[in-house]
DNA sequence: CTTTATATAGACCGATCCATCTATATACGG
DNA sequence: CCGTATATAGATGGATCGGTCTATATAAAG
């Protein structure tokens, strides 16, 4: 069956959202590339703000859902090894201009708290798969292993922006390694 | 001598831009914020564009000058250090909710190259301060070390956001440890 | 055939956007 | 004292903003 009205609604403002930013896309650019009549947005949708929210929702429900696959199948000592790789691909097919999460918490900070948490709940998410991870390759028991991957990933989000993913997929992969090896080293 | 008219400017729109965002941030509320008349933003800007560029520019050097007052007077072998710790004082006092050079890069990567190529050109400059740094420390033979410590500095920016600076600033200088004493143990 | 849901076309609203204009006022330097 | 620079006050411009409205059309389900 042919994508329903909403969902053409939600992959287009998704893409202009990303690319060009919440407040500089406008209802009427939304429409348009979506081929779509103002009216129809607005039956979907209550506001603009609510298709904010909804177009982060369910990337977040795919972030989420590639994570969660990748992981699934991987060996135990291999899983963290294996989210940070499902995050670098991501970040290729998906998100090569920074985190769309970020950017939504630097517009909307002081404009709509329900979109700022959402995006805050969404980097709650990641470090809660983070720490699952970490738990299964028997690595929860240092302190603060996960929030400092964390800060990798968050940190590999605007390195790929600015250096492309080559390098800063190579970098990431690089320092993860040294990351899990030290506390590989710390349980021995 | 008060602070003239263009500076009283450029300090209210840094802020409302920071805080607000750029495109969310309308010229009226700048005016009014900093207290003066329409025409004389136009009289030293001549376009809400340009005034972005000059906010970001004397921020960045401000940055830069605090980065390089604190690495100054490092000793050989703690001067990377320092640098990371400047950074973190600076996310501390002056940038708790993220990087307004990010925020830049995402809101106007397609409206304005001027402002975009401004953005990118600050982020390489930390790199160069970082590359500098670890020259400085003897340990800039390792190949991708000053972009890994750029990517965690970069994640610190967000984490700082989430996490609040007592946390994301101990698990950036534990990761900055971490990854120096790997790179000094290579080099014995 | 008729009901119900969904989409279209397009006018309309007040608000705000960035930018420009003219005319007046203030203040400092030669 | 006079000229230049800077600021003020306030109107005005066209464009776009998010959102609502009515009337018409389509199509599937009863």
């Amino acid at each position: 069956m042919p994508a329903s009205k909403r969902d053409q609604l939600l992959a287009t403002a998704e893409q202009l959202f990303y690319e060009e930013g919440f407040h500089a896309t406008g209802i009427d650019r939304i429409v348009a590339a979506a081929g779509v009549v103002r009216m129809t947005l607005y039956n979907h949708f209550a506001s603009k703000e609510a298709l904010v929210a909804a177009v982060l929702a369910t990337r977040h429900e795919r972030f989420m859902a590639s994570l969660d696959t990748a992981t699934a199948s991987a060996v135990p000592g291999q899983v963290t090894r294996a989210l940070v790789d499902a995050h670098g691909r991501w970040l290729e097919d998906h998100s090569p201009h920074g985190c769309i999460m970020v950017k939504a918490m630097g517009e909307f900070a002081e404009h709509s708290t329900e979109i700022h948490a959402l995006a805050v709940a969404a980097k709650a998410d990641l470090l809660a798969r983070l720490e699952a991870s970490l738990a299964r390759d028997g690595l929860d028991h240092q302190d603060g292993l996960a929030r400092q991957l964390f800060m990798v990933l968050e940190g590999s989000n605007t390195a790929v922006a600015l250096q492309g993913t080559q390098t800063a997929l190579a970098d990431t992969q690089a320092l993860t390694d040294t990351l899990l090896s030290v506390a590989q080293g710390k349980t021995e």
